[in-house]
This record gives structure tokens, C-alpha cells and sequence, in this order.
DNA sequence: TTGATTTACTTTCCAATGGAAAGGTAACGT
DNA sequence: ACGTTACCTTTCCATTGGAAAGTAAATCAA
């Protein structure tokens, strides 16, 4: 019996354990709204298919009457596979029912052609399988594979990846045909909302923007525990909102954008242009900026002044309860942690400076993780 | 028995009928997906009620099989008042089941004191009920009350209206105590929103934006049948999004709203600066634009840009489908409309350019109906 | 030690819901 | 007249989760 044939009930219970952790059956019920009996009867039968067990410290604090006993979710039962394709790169990992990695690899990428890294992803996955000892076929109940750009993660099809110079390729299908396993695909931002959203800085929050700043810049939404894809598959754009000035041409073409002037590359770009050493590596532009030079400084201060301008679009249109703000670009985020946070006080409208900013750092596998947290959302949260 | 108790079943027949007009039982099977056994058994559940009829044309196309007897909402069943308020003045219509209008007033405020305006809605829906010549109390089924800013509909209160500088008052409380029929109360331009979700050009749009343009600039988002309110009442602030030049000064006290360069008020100001008159009205500048003056001209053309970057900004955070365009400033639509159409398809991104653009005119009742809509939405959609 | 109290959990029973499947109905075409 | 087609209704039933009463395991008080 597998979880989609759970009655809603038990799929409730589970989704509930799976964010909250280990909790009393009377709890549950009292989160879910269900009345015990029915709470023991999904309690049950989730049981019966090994999908939870009792156990669990019981809660130290004492009280008055009966203690409760807990119940937890057990994250072994299915293991998925997440793999992150960028252009030059997979990175891969094995992860449980909760998306925790138990296993990662990185492999280099020698041909973006479609055949090659279809190839490359499916040794990859073999590599975690055996990595990590899986006893047979049915151990990896899913993979999950995300790319940036334009993605349809219903049909399995990436519409449109610049990186790799892909258009309408079926990935999901070929992933799928190569491995033997149930494969889907998403975009990389929104893949990470999705584990924000079940298993971390998400968790009960109703509306929230993640936030990616490093490359390319980007955001996930999440509202009412949907992520938001968008009619035509573009949504969280946040990097070509027209905020800034005209000076900086964006690569998409057009000024204003808020990568033209705070990705990666483009703060690398303008620190050659300001210290006019043309071999200026953005790692030297932190260092001359942490060192205090007072015109590469500025550049990250522009930065910052954009990333804060976008964040504040974000809370007037859609007033999240948090923006989680995370990507490469946070190694680096004392630098203009304070002119993001400046320039969205300021452009916040209303009530939305109440938005929660939060920073968190991001491991390379936490890409890869989102893909995990896509294939087990499929097992626990199966589309209505 | 009212909707409310209604199967879920019903209720989805029900909104399905609202939504696409009078259908056979065979086509709601197939929209809703329920099997004809369970459509007839909704159908003859919500007839026993009188909240649907069988009758309407039966489509004249002739086709095999026995002939389809369609059936369609009641929309008399059950009538609601929505009543717009502004600082100068109510705006209140009684509307049917499908938000239509069947009757419309307008009062002036004389004061912008709470009670007083609870005072005038309450005689505004007694003359509207008087109007329409109801027959007894329990006629009027609910009253949806609107106003422009942070409004908790869910409590029930007006957090912060800057026009009537009205702080945390429970409206909707006090409404309902004034005149004795349930009241919910819901910012204007999201009650809008709801209204074309369920009645106008969203019925079947899985996310759309509803944008409208005069004294103030503001948007409702509609993504998956629900309309965003965003963690603290603040959503769909476009007026105030960051994308207009540094130089003139918002009433929010920041540079680069919206607001600050297309509402009315900024328009007809912006009019007197370049022709030096100090008595030009908006409607003159109107006038001077239509009749080729290029100093006004060029206003509204920067007026137009604005707008057109902050529809690129919803459209590249969110993806909607559509974007409505609507409110008074519609009725000068010809002035600006190239200049918004140029700057959103310049800066939307991608796949996003795909979005729908439409202008909907707004008589005045509309905002009005908003309200109707949301009371309506109350009775075939309680929250669940 | 005993029993009251409190909270947690289980069991039993049942009403409601909507699907499956079969049957009835009203048109058309030949 | 008779088959065909599509619409609609009826009957029966499995599933679901609530109501309510009962059981379990702890603390507290006498």
C-alpha cells in the first residue's frame, strides 16, 4: 500500500508529522482538526504500512494524566535522489523522506548535450545507490531533477534552459527511461521553495519568498502551501525587476534589472570597472571590500540597494510573512546585508516592513536537496 | 437549509453553474468531475432549495441523444448590498446572487467620523432595500462593505484607512449591529478582484492580476480561486513599487512609487508644472493631451511608462495569465496605453510577455459590486 | 492503599457522501 | 419499427470520519 491510496486523513497526519516532527496523537488532532478516534485510526494505518512508528523521547516536562506516546514519521521508508543540473555541473544527492542528504556527489559536465547529461545523471544516481548500500530497485522511490530556466515540472519538460541551450527537451521522460525510475523535474528556485516550504524556514509560515542571490538572481513563492509557477512557467523573476538605474545592460537586454547590477557577475564586472584592473575575480572584490576600499565598497553597496529594492516588491505585491534570503551570494552578504535591509524599510509599503528577512546560508547540496524534496512531495502530497 | 449545509458536491456544482451560466447535468459531470449519479443528486438537493432551476435555452444545436435540460443558479435567491466608502462619499449597490446590480445609490459623507459613516451605510442599504422593494428582512442576505486600505476581513476591521483615518475599527461589527444583517467587510480593490473572479474576465483564469489606475494605484492577485491578502493585509501595492525615476516625491514620502508619477493626482500636477498653469484640472490636461499638446503628452507618456513596469513586475513575480486593467483612470486609457504596453513587454521576462493585457472600463457602480461580491462569496464559498 | 482526577487513546456505532453499475428516457437516423 | 446515441435517474454500497462511550496510565489527595 503505497501513501496515495491513504485516506486523506492519514495523508493529513502524515504531512503533519513530516513538518512538526514527533508529536502525541492528541496533538495531532488537535492541529488537524480531527477527532481522536479518527486520528488513531490514521494513526493505524499508516502504521501498518511502515510509513510511521511510536517512539520518541516523551516530552520530559511532567503533567497530569496519561501520557501520550509519540509518533514519528520514518524519514528511511522512501529515499529519493536530487540532482542539480547547472551548465557546467551535477550535483547529486541521496536523501530521505524529509529531504535530509545522506549521501552527495559532484560530477563535472563534459557535453550539455541532452543524450550525454541524461547519461551523466543516471550514473550519478547508480553512484548514490551505491554509495549508500541501497538494498534493491525499489529502495530510490523517486528522483528529482531541477535546472534553472523555464520549466513545466506537469508535463516534464524544460520549455526553455539558457545555461545549457535547451528547448523543450521531455527530461523528466529521458531521466526516467535511463534509470528506471520515477523521475520529475522543476526549476531549481522553485525545488528549493518546496523544501523550504515542507522542511525548513517554510514551515508554517503561510506566505513566504525565497530568495536566491548569487548567479543569477531569483525567488521562489510559496502562498497557502502552494508554490506559485505561474501561467506560462515564469514566476519569481525577481532578478529582471526594472529597479535600478539605466546605466548597467542586463544580459536579458534591457536596463534596470536587478542582476545588471548584484549578480555575481555583475559586481565582478563593475569592480574591474571601478579599481580598472581588468583581472579582477569576484572572490578579489570581496577581499578589497572587506579590506575597505572605498569604491569597490560602493559597488556592493549598489547591490545591496537593488536586492532591497526587489525585496520590497516582493512585500508590496504579495506580502509575505518572511523572505528567506539565501544563494552563493550570502558568503559574502555582510557587505550589503545592511543596504538591503535600508532599502527595503524604505520602499516597504505599509504593513509590509513587517516581513521577517532571514539569511540563510546555502551548502552545495542544499540545490540538489530541493530536487529530493520535489520526488518525495510527489509520495506524501500527491496533486489534487 | 441554507448553502452552507449543502454537500460538497452541491457547493461545487453550484459555483460551477455561478461561474458558466446554465449548463446540462452531463457537462457539470464533466467540468466538475463528478460522476451523473452524484450530479443529479447535487442538482436535485440544491432544486429542493430553490438555489437552482432547471429551464434556459436548450442549445440550439441538434445532436444525437436524448436532449439536455440545463439548469441554472437562481440568482434572486438570495440578494446582497455592497457599498463602497470613500472619504467623500458611499457608493452602494443591491446585487443578486451573480453580483449584478439590480439597484445603485450614492450619498455624500458629511463626516468621516465612525459613526456617523456606520450611520449612513445603514441608511443607504435600508433606502436601497426600499428601493428594490424587499419584501421582508431576511431578503437581504448579506452586506459587504469596501474601502481602500488595510483592511483584516477576517476580523472584521479596518486596520488603517489613510483617507478617513480610521485605526483598528471593527467595521463589519458595527455595520452588522446598525442594521441587523450579517456584514463582512474587504479592502476595495481585492473585493473587486473577487468580484471578477467569480463573475467577470477571471471566471476560468488560474491567476490573474486586477490593476486599476486613478487617485490611487493598486492591484488584486488572484492565484488558484483565492485572491492574496498577504500576511499583514498588505498584497498587490503596486502603486508603491520602486521602478520611477528619483525625482518626484510620493505621498508614502519615498521616490520612485507608481504613485508618485501615473495617479490622477500626480498627473494633473506634474500637467501644471509643464504648462505653468497653476489652476490646470486633470481633465484639462485630458483635454490639452487629446488636442496634441506635447509638454501634457509627455506626462502621461511617463505616466504610462510607470504603470507598464509595474504590470512587468507582477507579471515577472507571479506569472498571471491576465492583467485587468481597470479604474477611472481607464476613461484616458488612449493617452497612455501605448506607453504601457511598450514598457511592460520591454521589461516582462521571458515566457512572461505571454500575459494577457485588458482594459476593462469601470462605471461606478462596480467598485460598489465588489462588495456585493465578497457578501455573495460568503454564502456558495464559505471558508473552508 | 484507595479513589478521584486528568489526559491520552481506543472502540463501537453510524450518518453522510459520492462512486459503480444498471436501468429508464428522449431525441435522431434508417 | 428499431437501433443508436446521449442524458438522466435509481439503487446499492464502500469509504470515510464524527459522536460518544469506554479503557488506560499517570498524578494527586486523603
Amino acid at each position: 500500500m503505497t501513501l496515495a491510496d491513504q485516506p486523506p486523513a492519514a495523508a493529513l497526519v502524515f504531512q503533519t508529522l513530516l513538518q512538526h516532527g514527533p508529536l502525541s496523537r492528541a496533538e495531532l488532532g488537535r492541529r488537524t482538526g480531527l477527532t481522536p478516534g479518527a486520528v488513531t485510526k490514521a494513526a493505524a494505518s499508516l502504521m501498518a504500512d511502515a510509513w510511521i512508528a511510536e517512539g520518541g523521547r516523551p516530552s520530559t516536562e511532567r503533567t497530569n494524566g496519561r501520557p501520550a506516546t509519540l509518533v514519528a514519521v520514518r524519514p528511511e521508508r522512501a529515499l529519493f535522489a536530487g540532482v542539480k543540473v547547472t551548465g557546467e555541473e551535477l550535483i547529486g544527492v541521496l536523501a530521505d523522506l524529509t529531504a535530509k542528504p545522506l549521501a552527495s556527489h559532484r560530477v563535472a559536465l563534459d557535453s550539455r548535450d541532452v543524450g550525454s547529461v541524461v547519461l551523466a545523471v543516471a550514473r550519478l544516481v547508480e553512484r548514490l545507490r551505491v554509495t549508500a548500500d541501497l538494498p534493491g530497485e525499489d529502495a530510490l522511490h523517486g528522483i528529482g531533477v531541477t535546472i534553472s530556466g523555464d520549466v513545466d515540472s506537469r508535463l516534464g519538460t524544460v520549455q526553455y534552459s539558457p545555461f545549457l541551450d535547451w528547448r523543450r527537451v521531455p527530461l523528466a521522460q529521458l531521466v526516467e527511461e535511463a534509470t528506471g525510475t520515477p523521475t520529475v523535474i522543476e526549476n531549481d528556485v522553485r525545488a528549493l521553495t518546496v523544501a523550504e516550504q515542507w522542511f525548513g524556514a517554510g514551515v508554517g509560515v503561510s506566505i513566504f519568498a525565497l530568495v536566491t542571490v548569487g548567479a543569477g538572481i531569483g525567488a521562489g513563492l510559496s502562498i497557502g502551501g502552494r508554490v506559485v509557477s505561474g501561467a506560462h512557467g515564469v514566476a519569481g523573476e525577481i532578478g529582471h525587476l526594472p529597479v535600478s538605474g539605466v546605466e548597467r545592460i542586463c544580459t536579458c537586454g534591457n536596463t534596470g534589472c536587478v542582476e545588471a547590477v548584484a549578480s555575481t557577475h555583475a559586481i565582478a564586472e563593475q569592480a574591474r570597472q571601478a579599481t580598472g584592473d581588468p583581472k579582477l575575480t569576484m572572490d578579489d572584490a570581496v577581499r578589497l571590500a572587506h579590506a575597505g576600499d572605498p569604491t569597490v565598497r560602493a559597488v556592493f553597496a549598489r547591490a545591496g540597494h537593488a536586492v532591497g529594492l526587489a525585496l520590497a516588491c516582493v512585500a508590496n505585491l504579495i506580502g509575505p510573512e518572511r523572505i528567506i534570503i539565501s544563494g552563493e551570494g550570502v558568503a559574502s552578504y555582510d557587505l550589503f546585508a545592511d543596504h538591503i535591509r535600508q532599502a527595503f524599510l524604505d520602499h516597504a509599503f505599509g504593513a509590509a516592513v513587517d516581513c521577517d528577512l532571514l539569511v540563510r546560508p546555502l551548502p552545495f547540496e542544499e540545490w540538489a536537496r530541493g530536487g529530493a524534496a520535489v520526488a518525495a512531495q510527489r509520495v506524501f502530497a500527491p496533486t489534487k
